[in-house]
DNA sequence: GATGAATGAGACTTCATTCAT
DNA sequence: GATGAATGAAGTCTCATTCAT
């Protein structure tokens, strides 16, 4: 033996084994959104988070499971954050602009999220690629239910046409905030999170008709 | 040489070497839909395309090379038919709704070409991922453009509001239309043309508020 | 801490650690045998033991130690109970019968040795590897000499031809009864013990001339 | 580039991609003989075959498949070579006889065989594990068949007992022949061809009984 | 005494790429 | 022009072994 022996922390309590996964999942987080799915490697994982290849296993059964693992954590901490936004007893106008305001304030994070989704979809084999869309589906599902829901408090309260089709126009929004990321992080529209609310919520609310138009 | 010669097709004419580089590609956009970037192989593609492995060496310097000119292809073919589509002649807001129709009845096709390009950017090399960004990039401005100049001959025509930020809202009618894609093909929204085109169209005219509401 | 402690058994006295190498010996026999000695893992012996991964090591310094415990365990068991059979004042010939009987008997055990054996030859690293060819040369030796003796004492007593070679017929018969085990492993040969043993030793006895013939 | 570019020979005809194919299995055996299949990697196997990792994989499918292959070509040899003798024109005795005799010259390949087989059988997965089980079968069957054949023959000629259990004792003969390998093998008994080759014909022939006894 | 988290060497395997034919 | 045999870098995963608790 040449070398000093490099020091172990060994997890003990279920805390600590929680911790050490989140670890993991935080190394391998901003290693797929740095290089995609495809050029994470497991050593890599490992060398980012300080610990030995082996322990990666330890704690994961494969590579796939640890990626499904993390998707499932940074989704929760995404529809949980949405969730707590919901307010009853505030008109619904009012909640959906916060929510709207609130995407974008979560854009680093959620968007993020979506890019090293559809990476890991893009690279993974056939079983853990059926798992994320179940993921993604149910993470929409929820997010358009919300929405939904409150486009038709909205048109309860009055503030929303009553011919309005709410549950496309729920995907609409869902989809035109997610994806909005996209030309975001293209550098195509400047992130100025002021301008893009302003203009998501005029588009949302009034369209691109001129004020009291009767056009088509 | 024992064994009887194997036929084998010699393209000469440029033609023809432009048709083989098609067959390759046909083949490789096949397999990249099916199964992603990350899983698809030369071998495989060479096997698709129905040609010997080192062919594709013949016509293509690489991997990404190869992917490279397909999106290349995919995208043109998807930007040419949208810029046949604009007529300075007719209405503004015509030409608008034609292009938003135009872009759902093009869903097969440009939603498989951003599944496609979605994938390869997460499985592929640094400068592959670079040079495909630039080209959605190029694409996006484009199409952003379009919209733009069609926003701006509306408010000149007096359809559009004439406060209405054209070039923030051209960005978010055409992430609104791209990520559509996702819900559709998620199973959360019915793919039916004329639906998703009324519930666009009249989000976009009209947004959410009653007809004359005056909410700020 | 956080958690309940988890009972543990702590061993104090020898026999104690005696049983609890047998334990893990018997776990390890019955996974060597199912699944080979390569497909055979400490980590799988400790969940059949139903014990700590670590415990093995505590037992053992390694995997070949452990299997050449097992060896040497089970090389012991076959042997002694052969040893226990011989009776020098029975005629010899009626021994050698008896001893035939037993192995047949013993098939179940015996078989089970050799083959976990050669399982354990075949996949292990060099220093175990000589050392269970020295088992099985000490056990052959032994188990020679024993039939070798027998010979030696049928003929002085007139029932064993004087010009038998003792040495060469003696390994003969060991390794006709030892590798029989194959063949009846493999079902190719009914596993009746009457008719394996009568055939046996009439082969051995009487060969395959006809009675008092004179053939070479 | 620093190092010079290594030679590379393209097999071209299929003469040449068997011959390359067996270059393989040469190494493969030469290997398995050595240090036992667990021991035996794909790397090794490459390196003693003076070829590319790689190129094994172009030649099998898997090390399992490479050893399945293995084991099947060694098998032909053997039984083709034990098929080559039979002469229904000469006395089946004297067939026997030279069968014994063969066997023995054949030690040197049939007992690394057995030595072999056993080695991949210990470390196999379960699916190769099965297939050779069945080709292990297969070969002693034909074997079986051949000398249950010889002694029916032995029969009718007269030279063997009529009582004789043709059956079992065919398989007594396969596995004395077979096996007595572990104990020369071993060291236990000399490898003398002709003492090995007298001692197992007396015993098959007379047993151990003293000419014209009648015990038992 | 006993445990299980941690480790890293090394195995099998895939696949983009090269090149003799 | 076209082919497919050959190659080796690199990746995922297993598992014997160590050691803090």
């Amino acid at each position: 033996m040449t070398g000093p022996k490099k020091k172990r922390h060994v997890a003990r309590s279920p805390e600590d084994l929680a911790a050490k996964k989140n670890l993991i999942l935080d190394a391998a987080m901003r290693l797929v959104i740095d290089k995609g799915y495809a050029k994470t490697t497991i050593s890599g994982v490992a060398v980012e988070a300080g610990i030995g290849r082996g322990t990666v296993y330890w704690h994961f059964d494969s590579k796939d499971e640890m990626f499904y693992a993390l998707m499932l954590r940074e989704v929760l901490v995404v529809t949980e954050g949405m969730e707590a936004l919901i307010d009853p007893s505030s008109p619904a106008l009012q909640t959906l602009d916060g929510l709207i305001r609130m995407t974008f304030a979560y854009y680093q994070q959620a968007g993020q999220l979506f890019q090293a989704m559809v990476s890991v979809i893009g690279g993974a084999g056939e079983e853990l690629r059926l798992q994320l869309v179940d993921l993604g589906r149910e993470m929409y599902r929820k997010y358009n239910g919300v929405l939904a829901e409150l486009l038709e408090r909205g048109k309860a309260e009055g503030d929303i046409r009553p011919d309005l089709d709410s549950e496309t126009t729920a995907a609409a929004i869902t989809v035109l905030l997610d994806a909005m990321y996209l030309q975001v992080g293209l550098g195509l529209v400047p992130n100025d999170e002021d301008r893009l609310t302003a203009a998501i919520t005029q588009l949302i609310h009034h369209g691109t008709a001129p004020s009291g138009g009767t056009h088509a």
